[in-house]
DNA sequence: CTTGACACAGAACAAATGTTCGTGTATACT
DNA sequence: AGTATACACGAACATTTGTTCTGTGTCAAG
């Protein structure tokens, strides 16, 4: 994902700051750094990365800024994967669409999850919704399960994708095929269930799971 | 070198807000956390902390506490939580007893899978095995599906238990509940699943599943 | 030429944050 | 009894820090 050489100065201040004073800079102390002399553009850049999914800001505190990907922050040792924290931005309901959001500061973000990038291998933006009720079943989905997904408005075959049916009002999670220009199969993970068939204008496509993450 | 209680609650304080927030507390934050309601009070332990060689300060900056002992911060860092390597030790295969490791290193395990204590609080040995088939459906469980489980050969009521069912031999997760000294039910995930119920001596416990891993 | 998006800037302000001051209580020592 | 030290407190204040507002400049597209 392309970031400005500002923005790229800007993710360099912050980790160096977390390595080398066990904080994260101020504003101030970043526009310092990245030659920027108005906090109000530092801010505004500082949003640009938390939309683009590099940051999370916690607002009005001091130094609230925290990166997403903390693989360059951990010092090299015995353990070779990269954590990515992920934020928890809501939940999965049948009889509503996913919230999607613009940005993480959207939904005023405090939870995350920890994963790793064995789990998460994807480098763009990433976000966890938590299911609620029976509704996934089909996609052998429990209630409690917590869902990984990227945005993507549009599909490709054998994506799994959240999509919210319009007619229905119903939001599903299967797997996408585009059986011709007016019909679209979307196939349950379990197998021993019947795809539905839809138009593709009764469909809106909300995002793409990448990984389910179930505790017992 | 003695600690009040008051001081050792603040460096407690410290370090958890590292680990949680990836960021040093404030004043007022650690007041909040070791009950002191003054912010002078704070500020006096503060020093004292200095002096006697636990912290470093940094005047007059947000935020300016440094732990002089990374010790209990380093494996972590501003990590929200500890990552923990299971090993993969093998496949769970509807026709097979569940391949219980005795140790990692009997499996002669290679491959591993990094997750955090977000999805493992579990303290003790944990193991990995990637599910083939789909035999455990009814269990919402894919193939491909990682399961995570640790050793445990009895099982409480409500358990998601690996078990191996000796007369039919075939390993089924399922959740364990004790019927009566002669009957035990095992009861899929899915709701629309009828139970199974068998006699215990049918039965192996394989050990307890404590997460799902699903990559997409 | 106009418009919109993007990046930037300074200033003002509100809120967060750290420091200092004056005071009180309890305990130990002389 | 007096003194010193440790620990505690609220209040006030100074400074730091983040946010918002208003404005400007550049560039690409129409």
């Amino acid at each position: 994902m392309n970031l400005s050489p500002k923005q790229q100065k800007i993710l360099d201040c912050i980790r160096e700051s977390l390595q080398q004073k066990g904080r994260p800079p101020t504003i101030r102390e970043i526009g310092e750094v990245a030659k920027i002399s108005s906090t109000s553009v530092v801010n505004y850049n500082l949003n640009i990365l938390q939309e683009k999914g590099f940051i999370l800001r916690d607002r009005e505190v001091s130094r609230g800024v925290k990166l997403v990907d903390l693989a360059s922050v951990v010092p090299e040792g015995p353990l070779s994967s990269e954590l990515v924290r992920v934020p928890l931005v809501g939940r999965i309901v049948a009889g509503l669409p996913v919230p999607i959001p613009e940005t993480a500061a959207a939904f005023n973000v405090e939870d995350t999850i920890a994963l790793t990038r064995d789990i998460v291998e994807e480098r763009g933006p990433v976000y966890a919704l938590e299911v609620k009720g029976d509704s996934m079943i089909d996609a052998l989905i429990h209630d409690g399960d917590i869902v990984i997904m990227k945005r993507q408005s549009e599909a490709n075959n054998g994506d799994l994708v959240a999509a919210w049916l319009k007619a229905e009002k119903e939001t599903t999670l299967k797997r996408f095929y585009r059986e011709s220009s007016d019909l679209v199969r979307l196939q349950p993970a379990n197998p021993t269930i019947q795809p539905i068939y839809v138009h593709p204008a009764n469909l809106d496509i909300q995002g793409k799971v990448i990984a389910v993450i179930r505790q017992v």
